[in-house]
DNA sequence: AACCAGGAGACAT
DNA sequence: ATGTCTCATGGT
């Protein structure tokens, strides 16, 4: 093509800045949340399996049971029968399943030898390829690892994420995981700090009001809906 | 008392 | 490639 068309109107304001604001508007609103929650990084890998479609509340259940029996430690996951285990995280649900993803992930360390300090001096994107094989370890999973236990600038999308963006009017609600985390990482400085409270606030944020009701009230993103309160 | 949580794998289309 | 089903406890 030759001509480009002059833009008639000035540009929409760029991404960056309405993604920067956003981040803004929600530190504000909720202040910083020190995420994960989660005292070592294997325990954040722990609880990155076991909240999969699951309310934190039960995964902090599974995870003390976990440390009452001694089960919260790569070693042990890899020594203890499945079944023992599965009946130890029964309050996260899905017990079954996440006992055998719990044995995937436990395994796979054994590999790397327990050692998340190594883990996190790899490069980025071989180290995702390689969780991702793990099984029971989707995008959203692999990507916590690697920024809330490998501390590596990834953005983690969840469904909240595609949410909030959708009814922003940032991304069309069929925008895939890469896309929609595409926004993030080609928009925002690729800042382990930024990408981790971003995140933590934009899940706080989808756990409030604004989850159910088609139009939230005292939205703190107000300002930023494009047709009404829909954040 | 239905509805749903900080998803992912198996399987069908 | 994209859609549907399953897995399961505990809070609202």
């Amino acid at each position: 093509m030759a001509l480009t068309p002059p833009q008639l109107h000035p540009a929409v304001k760029p991404a960056s800045a309405i993604l920067f604001e956003l981040f803004q508007r929600l530190l504000a609103a909720y202040g910083p949340q020190h995420w994960w929650p989660g005292e070592t990084p294997f325990e954040v890998t722990i609880g990155a399996i076991l909240t999969q479609s699951t309310a934190w509340k039960n995964v902090e259940r599974a995870i003390a049971s976990l440390k009452l029996r001694g089960l919260l430690d790569p070693g042990e996951l890899r020594r203890v029968p499945v079944a023992r285990l599965a009946e130890a995280i029964r309050p996260s649900g899905y017990y079954n399943v996440k006992a055998k993803k719990l044995k995937a992930m436990a395994a796979w360390l054994g590999a790397q030898k327990d050692s998340f300090a190594a883990l996190s001096r790899r490069d980025i994107a071989s180290l995702r390829l390689e969780l991702l094989s793990i099984w029971g370890v989707g995008e959203e999973t692999a990507d916590s690892v690697l920024l809330y236990a490998c501390n590596k600038p990834v953005f983690v999308v969840d469904a909240y994420t595609r949410r909030i963006m959708a009814r922003l009017g940032l991304l069309p609600p069929t925008t895939d995981y890469a896309g929609c985390q595409a926004l993030f990482m080609n928009n925002l400085p690729r800042h382990t700090g930024l990408y981790n409270e971003y995140h933590a606030l934009l899940v706080v944020h989808g756990k409030s009001a604004c989850k159910t009701d088609p139009v939230c009230r005292a939205c703190v993103l107000a300002s930023l809906c494009p047709q009404g309160n829909r954040c």
